[in-house]
DNA sequence: TAAAACTTGACTAATTCAGTTTAGAATGAA
DNA sequence: TTCATTCTAAACTGAATTAGTCAAGTTTTA
């Protein structure tokens, strides 16, 4: 049940691309530097949110990786979909990527013991991750879903 | 974010020795037939169930495995905890296992965003699985942790 | 005493993780 | 124009983990 390092490494970097956000882009070697993440490392897990749609870049000089969207608008939700895939412990709970068990005997049935506790699982830390804000979170706020 | 095989396996062999509770112990190959698992592969699991203090085990023709506690006083954060280690999603925010992170820049002081918002899943999760019995859980009952 | 059952440990194929390496393409300052 | 700087893309690698499988036991009791 752990996060890989490149959920965490992109955590990290969006935390300096959201103090940068308006600014002029941040290069690649001045997060790396900042946060202490191997650069060729980064520079996938950049790219990949890139790709992703969540940052922009330009090359060159002057160029560098900056937030294409506000901060407000990012959740660590999304951030951790795009690099570790979903949330639910087991695929039969997942929202953004349902999977049938095939070997469960429950399957078909609604009262699958395993679904029943394992959706509170992927409830609860949607409810928390789909709800930090990139904003909250690079400001330090530890914003709660429901408290 | 997934559980493995294993915990799935575990939790499903624990609904059938939930059921057989007081009664004399169930053999593995009937375990593995009732809940469609690879025999060899369960019987690794149920050893680490032993080993772990959870179940008792009889040789022989009448042998067979056998909860060793009450169900009500085991719960799915035990289970998981067995065979897929700490419930934290980093190893900074584990309570059974803790681990400094060596490289975060925030490492000493006590503002790690991601600290925080990890420590908020942590607490999800564990205050699901830790509030879950193995007795409410076999009988399909949602019991949850607050609500 | 022999079959049924658990015990132990080694083995393996496939995948994932955490990076590294290499080669290239765009930009802009000199 | 040229050249250093920066991003882009993809292949590669070594170690670890996952999900099993296999083989060779030991114990029990009908």
């Amino acid at each position: 049940m752990k996060f890989s390092k490149k959920s965490e490494y992109a955590l990290r970097a969006l935390i300096e691309l959201t103090g940068q956000y308006g600014q002029p882009p941040l290069q690649r070697h001045e997060i790396a530097k900042r946060q202490q993440i191997p650069i060729e490392f980064l520079e996938q897990i950049l790219l990949t949110l890139k790709n992703a749609g969540l940052l922009g870049s330009r090359r060159g000089v002057t160029g560098g990786y900056s937030l294409i969207k506000p901060p407000q608008d990012i959740t660590l939700g999304q951030v951790i979909r795009i690099l570790d895939g979903p949330l639910a412990p087991i695929g039969c709970v997942s929202k953004t990527a349902y999977q049938k068990c095939s070997d469960c005997p429950y399957s078909e049935k609604k009262n699958c013991p395993i679904q029943n506790a394992m959706l509170g699982v992927r409830n609860a830390i949607a409810d928390i991750l789909d709800n930090y804000k990139l904003s909250d979170f690079a400001s330090g706020h530890c914003k709660r879903a429901h408290a």
